[in-house]
DNA sequence: AATACGATTGTCT
DNA sequence: GACAATCGTATTC
């Protein structure tokens, strides 16, 4: 079995749609640390940033087309650090460039929670990406209602 | 081979 | 708000 078992509630993603999304590292076509997103989805694209810090990404579409999830925020559970921030989260459970390209499914059992309301959803401008000319103003930040946010949500962002 | 810079964070003013 | 830390990646020479 292997794998490792993360749990906790996921509450900020950013969506990149890349190779058009300009602030998508796959903007620049498929390269060596590009790959993982250009392979099949349920894979986590793991790469390093500012030298120090990992980020972690979910693998969304079927190979060939570069989409991923930054996954930005994580409740924490029991024993875990913070989890504010796709660096410190990372830093918290242990995750690095190592695990790039890992599967993350097939589950074991799939649950479908269909007995309650979805969880009230933010769309805002995504984090850190100024250098993405029009492109960055897209609304493809998502959060859910948490106080484990990376940065506040800013006034004026829509509702999913 | 050399260079510029980043899907971040903490610290200091 | 400004800036340093720190190194892999992409680009350029």
């Amino acid at each position: 079995m292997g794998g490792r078992r993360l749990t906790g509630r996921l509450v900020e993603v950013e969506a990149y749609l890349g190779p058009d999304d300009l602030a998508a590292h796959s903007a620049r076509g498929l390269t060596p640390r590009t790959s993982t997103m250009y392979g099949p989805p349920g894979h986590a694209y793991v790469y390093l940033v500012y030298g120090m810090w990992n980020c972690l990404n979910f693998v969304t579409q079927a190979a060939g087309e570069p989409h991923a999830i930054l996954v930005r925020a994580l409740e924490p559970g029991p024993g875990v650090g913070r989890c504010s921030g796709p660096g410190l989260l990372c830093r918290s459970l242990e995750i690095d460039r190592r695990l790039n390209g890992v599967a993350l499914v097939p589950p074991d059992l799939y649950l479908v929670d269909d007995g309650h309301e979805p969880p009230a959803i933010t769309v805002s401008p995504r984090i850190g990406v100024d250098y993405a000319g029009d492109w960055k103003n897209r609304p493809w930040r998502f959060c859910a209602d948490s106080p484990h946010l990376s940065k506040p949500v800013p006034a004026g962002a829509g509702r999913l």
